[in-house]
DNA sequence: GATGATAAGGCGAACGTTCGCCTAACCGAC
DNA sequence: GTCGGTTAGGCGAACGTTCGCCTTATCATC
């Protein structure tokens, strides 16, 4: 730490030039010196362990290759999936990311925002899904830098990617209606979430369409947790015993369905089958094997950040984009069918359709399915 | 994005002072101007929505405010919590953090501290442990800027955060040992890491101590991934089907391990107990419920970028920092011991050691349940 | 009525860049 | 021997701040 950063002058004396022509030789700008002061400059720089300062370059471009990420809790695994998708695509482009977390209840968006535009980022991005529907926001990120987020954003003129919340519903029912399910029930996340309206909608429209009912009494809130998935399942089979399929809109909350489907000893699938969201990745690895809707969050991550380094630039780009996703099958609604959770995946309804087990099993679980 | 940014000198002009005096005001330097005056200064600023520029700020103050922050894969939920736990700190002190990740292969790791310091970050925290034991990373730690590690960093002078990994298999062993455990396996991390090592030493002498061996037909390696955990699990069943008791050097692995013994149809923890190590969220809920050492991560963060913090203020600071670890006892060692996953945690060795049941009416699930 | 203290705020310089224009030297050609 | 063109590099200004010192006006005091 000695003598921390040597400037262009430095390097500009030891070389014997003026400051401005190191400048231009270290900017690429080649056809301006000869080639002996070039490579007397380079070497100089070389040897002094010359760093630009990016503060004076960006005060004089008034661009300073860095994007910030608002994020409400990158403790969460999907949201840090989409800023690492982000970081990845923002370093290929040579981007720096500046990230800036709302506090604990998710209101302090307008700080970030702030603290973002005062370090003056070329633009930002928006993954701050408890700020969805807060019409302010809107108005924050049109205001002066370039936004793309990957939630609604009141008031429309930021683009957002997310993936086809409906169609991800629509996937799940059908799923669970292609194996003869009839008594399906569904744990959705808080209902103030447009992403839990949207799945459900397309959830229960495929339902309808098949002709089978959704009353409340099989419909379960909770708030993403394992916990709340856990108390939710206990919940709805108390309610209607008769239920023999559940779809929970992520893979943590169908991890806890699963946990009080085991303690109430039921059988997954033969008496319940579970379905996930999100397609984590223990979810090959949970008792039983998961069956879950895959979410791209790295790539919608990086799509995210390609639209918006595009916008930045100038150049074309779509106002919104939806990412494909796609039904994982597994054990928890396929049963024997599928028995090697480090085998190749699944896709979609099962090759055979096939009416519902009931026999007792020969080998595998039965050891933690004691109603035999 | 019409007009962007206002300057200081538009404040000035608006209040009709000088931009030095507006400077002088709007840094709270209380004494220097009317009330009068200051109350015209401050209303210009707030109706222009004047935004400090921080890169001139940090031009001329050489400091910047901004903490960089270099990890290897944020992806890796571990690796999140101690990012989100530095960020809050960091928040809470005023800073604001820039990520940089290293590549996939985690050879970058120079790029990122480039990176950052062509930005003037006043520190870096480092969270990448595939770099922990490259000699050149301590050289370009102790290069320009104070920096804080989570991980070894060689050559010292870089004060580390971190766990006491020894201690964290210490406590594996000790908690499957109290409960009758002779037959004890164990599933590793890669050999090459530091943590790896250490928490295998602690596994080892604790086991010693109480003369039980460990032999290597009873250690298998794997790659922290729960695929890894589930191929490592049937290995060590297949070379020792004695085997009463595993422990796995993190969650993931454990979760592997547990699917691997439902597919091998052994009952945990009545044929084989499992111990985790990390103690991630959805640890309470898997099937059965896992125990595992709980190692703080989050805490580690925000206690890293708060000696960070101290460090570059030239506070004191410690020069190496052990969080402590606890171990959370659920189903996956006890068995009927606990019942409800949700309920309040046990800590440590269960408080009524006993022998390992044998019961075949029992279930390796709550007895509480429905079996009536 | 000169003196000195205090209050209020102006002013120049510096931070490390980029950018566009300017200059000096050299060279060949008419 | 003057002209025009090229090559190599210098130079001033600007970006938006902070910082320390300077100036001016006001006012009480001797």
């Amino acid at each position: 730490m000695a003598q921390l950063y040597v400037s262009l002058k430095d390097v500009a004396a030891r070389a014997g030039v003026s400051f401005q022509t190191a400048s231009k030789v270290l900017n690429g700008n080649h056809k301006v010196v000869s080639e002996a002061t070039r490579e007397r400059i380079l070497a100089a720089a070389r040897e002094l362990g010359y760093l630009r300062n990016a503060l004076a370059h960006g005060l004089v471009t008034s661009s300073t290759y860095t994007i910030g990420v608002i994020g409400d809790d990158l403790g969460d695994w999907v949201l840090a999936q989409f800023v690492v998708g982000a970081e990845q695509a923002a370093r290929r482009h040579g981007h720096s990311v500046l990230i800036s977390t709302t506090h604990r209840d998710g209101t302090d968006f307008e700080g970030c925002v702030r603290q973002l535009l005062e370090r003056r980022v070329d633009g930002i991005l928006a993954a701050a899904p408890r700020s969805e529907d807060d019409p302010g926001i809107g108005d924050l990120l049109r205001e002066r830098v370039p936004a793309v987020s990957i939630h609604h954003v009141p008031g429309g003129s930021v683009p957002v990617v997310g993936s086809d919340h409906a169609e991800t519903g629509r996937l799940a029912a059908e799923h669970l209606l292609g194996l003869g399910h009839r008594h399906i029930a569904t744990i959705v996340g808080p209902t103030a979430r447009r992403v839990t309206r949207s799945r459900l909608r397309g959830f229960r429209a495929a339902l309808d369409g098949a002709g089978v009912a959704l009353p409340d009494s099989r419909l379960a809130g909770a708030d993403w947790t394992a916990a709340s998935g856990f108390a939710a399942m206990r919940e709805l089979v108390e309610r209607d015993p008769s239920v023999t399929a559940v779809f929970a809109q992520n893979d943590d909350m169908a991890t806890g369905a699963l946990a009080a489907l085991w303690q109430l000893g039921r059988r997954v699938p033969d008496d319940c089958a579970v379905v996930g969201c999100d397609d984590l990745p223990q979810a090959p690895f949970l008792v039983p094997p998961l069956t879950s809707v895959h979410i791209p969050f790295r790539e919608t991550g990086e799509t995210a950040m390609a639209l918006l380094l595009d916008r930045i630039n100038d150049n074309e780009h779509a106002d919104r984009v939806l990412m494909p996703v796609r039904l994982i099958a597994r054990t928890s609604t396929l049963g024997d069918l599928v028995t090697d959770p480090t085998g190749p995946e699944r896709s979609g309804a099962p090759a055979a359709k096939r009416t519902r087990r009931h026999a007792a099993g020969s080998t595998g679980r039965p050891a933690t399915h004691p109603k035999e």
